[in-house]
DNA sequence: TCAAATTCTTAATCTAGTTCAAGAATCTTT
DNA sequence: AAAGATTCTTGAACTAGATTAAGAATTTGA
C-alpha cells in the first residue's frame, strides 16, 4: 500500500525527518474494510488510531431508541478513534464502521507511544492534530446552541462539500442533530428558494 | 501569587522535572480581573493561552441578534483560549470575561512556543490538556444532537455540581443552547417531579 | 443600606421540528 | 436483470421549545 497520504497528512504541519517517518511508517498496519463492517463496536475497547486512505468510515452512538447520532465522518486523510478510551484503555461507548468500501492504517496504542518516546516531534504532532480538531468540534457546539436546522445543514454544505453527494441524505440528518423527514422538507424549502 | 494551583494541574498528567516547572512558571504573568471585565473581545487577536486561578471566566459568541452563546465555562484550575486564533495569530470572533472577581495567569504564544523548544515534555502535556477537552467536547456534540433540554440540564447538573448555585440560570440556558425562560419552566417541571 | 441593575417566574401565543404512516425512487447484490 | 433492501418524499397531527410581555425577587455596588 502506498504511504503518500499519510505522510503529507503528519507532514502538514511541521517537517519531521526521514528516520522520524519511517519509524513511524514502520509501525502501521493496513486493513480494508467492506461496507457496513465494524471497526470499534460499543464494549470494544478501542486498540487503535486509525486514518483513512481511501472510502469513508462514520463514529456514531446508538442511543437506548436504538437511534444512531453521528459524531463524525471520516473521509480520505482523517484520523478516527475513540481518543478517551484508547490512552485509558476503556470500553467504548461509540461504534465506528465503513459507509462504504475503506482501506485504512491503525497504529496501536504501544507503537504510538513508543513513537512519542524515540521521537518527540510526535507529541508536536498529535497535539496539533488535537488543537484542529477540537476548534472544529467548538464551531460545531456553536452551530448546535445557536442556529436553525436550516442553517446547520448549509453549512454542512459548506464544510463537507466533497460528502453531500456520497453520503445518503439520513447520515447528514443524524449528523446535523435532525430526523431525514425534516432534512426532506428543508431541501425542498431551499430548492422552491433558489427560484 | 501561589503557583500550587497551576503546578498540580500541569503535572496531573505526566510528572515533569523541577526545571521544567521553574521554567514555565517562570513565563507566566498574572492579573486580576473584575467582574464583567474582557480578558478578549470580537476582532482582538487572543495572545494568551490563560488559566483560572480563582473565579470564573466564560468563553462566548454574540449573534448577530445580539444574543451569547456560551462555549465554555472557566472556573479555577481551567484553561482557557480561542486555541485556533492564538496559534494563526488571526483576530477572534470569541469574547471572554469575567462572571466573578478573578485571578488569572497567562502565557504569550511566544513564550509557550519557547517553552515547546526547550522542553518537549510540554508538547506532550498540551497533547494529552487538548486530548481530554475534545473527548469533553465530543461529549457535549452527543448531548446537543440526541437529547431534550431537560436531559442537557440534568447532565450539566452532573458533571459540574460547583457551578450549579454559583452561576446566573441565564448563564446556564445559554450553555446548554434554550432561552432562561424556558429553563426556568423545566426547573418547575423537575421540582414537582421530585414530590 | 439603599437605589439601580440584573435575574427569575409565569402565562399566552406561536413555530420549528418530530412522529407516524405509506407510497415512490434508488441502490445493492446476485 | 430482478428482487430485496435501503433511502427519499409527502402529508397530517402533535409537541418541545421560542417569543413577548410584565411583575416579583435577588444581587450589586456605591
Amino acid at each position: 500500500m502506498n504511504h503518500d497520504r499519510i505522510i503529507s497528512n503528519i507532514n502538514r504541519w511541521i517537517t519531521l525527518k526521514d528516520e522520524e517517518i519511517d519509524f513511524f511508517i514502520s509501525r502501521l498496519n493496513h486493513r480494508k474494510v467492506r461496507r457496513k463492517q465494524y471497526v470499534l463496536q460499543e464494549g470494544d475497547i478501542c486498540r487503535h488510531y486509525t486514518f483513512v486512505n481511501k472510502g469513508c468510515l462514520r463514529l456514531y452512538t446508538v442511543d437506548t431508541n436504538g437511534i444512531e447520532h453521528i459524531l463524525q465522518f471520516a473521509p480520505e486523510d482523517y484520523w478516527v478513534a475513540d481518543i478517551g478510551g484508547f490512552y485509558q484503555e476503556i470500553p467504548t461507548s461509540l461504534y465506528i464502521d465503513a459507509l462504504e468500501p475503506t482501506e485504512i492504517l491503525q497504529i496501536s496504542k504501544p507503537d504510538l507511544i513508543s513513537t512519542f518516546e524515540n521521537f518527540p516531534a510526535f507529541d508536536r504532532v498529535f497535539r496539533i492534530m488535537v488543537e484542529n480538531a477540537f476548534v472544529g468540534l467548538q464551531k460545531r457546539i456553536l452551530q448546535n446552541i445557536s442556529s436553525t436546522a436550516e442553517e446547520r445543514y448549509l453549512t454542512f454544505f459548506k464544510n463537507y462539500p466533497q460528502l453531500i453527494n456520497r453520503l445518503p441524505q439520513t447520515q447528514i440528518a443524524s449528523y446535523i442533530g435532525i430526523t431525514p423527514e425534516f432534512l426532506s422538507k428543508l431541501r425542498k424549502n431551499l430548492a422552491a428558494k433558489k427560484r
